[in-house]
DNA sequence: ATAAATATTGACATAAGTGTCAAGTCATAT
DNA sequence: ATATGACTTGACACTTATGTCAATATTTAT
């Protein structure tokens, strides 16, 4: 993490806006303040200021961020190659595994501060109806009609969210176990065993952890 | 909503409640500040210290506010009369029309409170501890098996929260009218013209609202 | 009418946050 | 070795919040 740190000054932008995402990620957006931030790398607060013009460059700075990962992946992932609707939803189901892809508490800690920020809700909402129409036209492709793929890209959609939402903390292995019963419930088809042997051989990573 | 407080002294445990409960749902918690509540109240901030020992204090009877509302409804909801899971989908579906049975914006601000509150979040956690159980059991009793009856009861959940979460505008009439597609996603059946002519009958007040 | 109960107020003390500024320190390239 | 640019610091001014207290006002019951 602090890699480019090396053998430069204590703080840096990076240093601060790091500390911030976690902050945000964690706690919200109330909980990134200058204060507490400057407490946490050990710095007097003041010297923040030489990074940011102010706490509201800090933020944009975050949002920047924020924007330039989610919602590109996410749709990258819906145009994967895949021969199923259900193949296709376990290409979509790699980002709600991989942190790399889609930072979920990222966007979760984005959607409760945009409740109060209407210009952030605006940048919201273009990456919602993003999501939202990449997910609708996977569902296209497959043969829905569009009620149908409306509300299956929606429930898919919703779904991620509540469950980022709930805070539930389950066992990795376990989690992985039950995704085929949600393919089914998402698609309304069963996905075959090797496509879930597939999907398990990708994050063969995860499957060995608590 | 101020008929209690007809010829009684400008202020109330009842008002300052009322005023903190509507600055949560719309704002978070941290926007719950004896302060602005004063402001909007248009008293002065001690006079709070009168009805309440202090925020802590107001803040804990938001809490019990919520808990005596929302989860109890929920759950009464999904042991309704029902012959069919289609049609018990549609009886819990009452909760998301009617703000007297489910405060939806409610919930989800007491999530993110949660989120820096240990204490509370334990309470929540029994919360959706209770409502997944009971959607469980409603699933089991109509023949799903448990992995099955699991995934779709916290889809039903999740699906909720993420609703919710993303702050969805849409026209009444409209929502209601997805929500045959909706019922199919959850419970893989479709639901009957005659059951969908009774969930609207039931909400009849609201298909001619904008 | 008036005492008691119920509220409201302004003044005070304290804490945590933001932002500015002049002065200082530290690495490194020449 | 030293000047420069990159970074840090403490002191200051200001804002918004919490909570206490003694004095005052307003209802209500008798």
């Amino acid at each position: 993490m602090n890699i480019e740190n090396i053998s430069r000054q204590r703080g840096s932008e990076e240093l601060w806006l790091n500390a911030a995402y976690e902050m945000l990620r964690e706690n919200g957006i109330e909980a990134v303040k200058v204060m507490p931030l400057a407490k946490k790398l050990d710095l007097t607060r003041t010297s923040f200021y030489w990074h940011f013009t102010d706490r509201d460059a800090l933020l944009e700075a975050m949002i920047r961020r924020w924007e330039q990962k989610n919602t590109g992946n996410l749709v990258k992932q819906t145009t994967s190659f895949a021969e199923s609707i259900t193949e296709a939803m376990f290409n979509v189901f790699d980002c709600w595994l991989d942190e790399d892809l889609f930072d979920a508490r990222m966007d979760l800690a984005i959607r409760n501060w945009a409740r109060n920020n209407e210009a952030l809700q605006v940048r919201l909402d273009l990456a919602d109806a993003k999501r939202g129409d990449a997910l609708f036209d996977m569902f296209k492709r497959f043969g829905y009609d569009d009620a149908q793929a409306q509300a299956r890209s929606m429930t898919v959609i919703y779904t991620q969210i509540g469950y980022i939402s709930m805070e539930i903390h389950e066992n990795q292995t376990e989690r992985v176990a039950r995704m085929p019963d949600y393919i089914a419930v998402f698609t309304g088809k069963s996905p075959s065993t090797s496509e879930f042997e597939r999907f398990k051989a990708r994050h063969g990573d995860l499957l060995n952890q608590s």
